[in-house]
DNA sequence: GAATTACGAAACGCTTGCGTTTCGTATAAC
DNA sequence: GTTATACGAAACGCAAGCGTTTCGTAATTC
């Protein structure tokens, strides 16, 4: 087939590697878990991912840039679960919440980014349209189910509901370091069936 | 009057600088508000201090257990609101809070720790013994009243409350940066209220 | 096979902060 | 006045990481 002359001539020279691409995104996602932001170097993530570091600044023009990006690509999905039961919906997003922040990686992530965030809006954006969009928008669809069933009232703060589920999570990791376990889970189930629920 | 003998002889040459201490510790919260705890030098401190960092290294052995000791005196003390009704004080209260983390320096200051906190338990168990500690304390007080006051059931689960209350603005200020205001303050009220609230 | 570009590795000069030491001065007990 | 300690300031040698450049090699187009 003739190629198109609209067509962006092909590049020249060796095309760079996908593979190196994805080495060098994956261990700055590594890094950023063990170390955090501050404490990522560029020399780290070269090393980790077996290239040079010309490589990275070929790519990414700062630290800031290839963490965003590297960053974006975290996305803990959790299922939105479907039982029939907005009780049951509920807990099983809550227990998969438990499970993710169960995982040391999780309170690594979030703790070494937090202090990037208040600093970068770049960052922010990458980690908020990210994993914290992902778990938001799980819950919202859970919560949007229980109002369409009747089970939560309609008019509530979905906002809120979900500011509330999520803040205590993310509150005792990065903060209280109070446990986060199952019992939590039904505990938070409880109180937002009492705050949000359709009146008996 | 005759020396005890059983006193420990006074020390003999030039006594630390009272002064000196009290501006190294501000210095050193003064920094990690503004660049956290990962970018703050002794350096610096000495710097903003006015000491030569022997100074520093003559009383503290460590970074670290210079800041622990600085943030551990951080206390925004919230008054506990009498108001005699429950709404009232819980408004009060998270309305205090509301101002609380309207003021920068605050989400500085988390945010500049928590990375910390997630690695070093000195850290963590001065923040959390001292200004987590303080709020967590005012806003138990107000719902004991409200128990008390017959406002709020018995046998709810105090700490998920408070943690559900705080988590929602440090949720907001470190992870989500929605907007923390009166709204809020009042949304939380009613969401409180209804789901610990003794019903009508 | 010539030209072009990317590769990994290494070295570059530079800056920052480390924790320590040295200096002359100041403030206390004896 | 002697001794002892703390002071602020400055310099020390050291290590880490910056962002860049150079090298010989590999991959791709023309």
């Amino acid at each position: 087939m003739k190629r198109n002359r609209l067509e962006i001539p092909p590049p020249r020279g060796r095309p760079r590697s996908g593979e190196a691409h994805a080495a060098i995104l994956a261990a700055a996602v590594a890094l950023v878990r063990e170390v955090g932001y501050d404490a990522l170097t560029m020399e780290a993530v070269a090393a980790r991912a077996g290239t040079g570091k010309a490589t990275l600044y070929r790519r990414w023009k700062s630290r800031e840039a290839l963490v965003s990006e590297a960053v974006g690509l975290i996305v803990a999905r959790i299922p939105v679960p479907s039982t029939g039961s907005t009780r049951r919906d509920l807990l099983a997003v809550m227990r998969d919440t438990v499970r993710l922040y169960a995982d040391p990686a999780t309170l690594g992530l979030l703790s070494g980014l937090v202090a990037a965030m208040a600093r970068s809006p770049v960052i922010a954006r990458a980690v908020r349209n990210g994993f914290v969009a992902a778990w938001s928008d799980t819950v919202r669809r859970v919560i949007e189910n229980g109002i369409a069933r009747g089970d939560l009232r309609r008019g509530i703060d979905i906002d809120l509901a979900i500011d509330l589920l999520g803040g205590c999570f993310s509150n005792r990791a990065l903060v209280t370091g109070r446990p986060i376990d199952d019992r939590l889970a039904r505990a938070l189930v409880d109180a937002a069936l009492r705050g949000f629920g359709a009146p008996a």
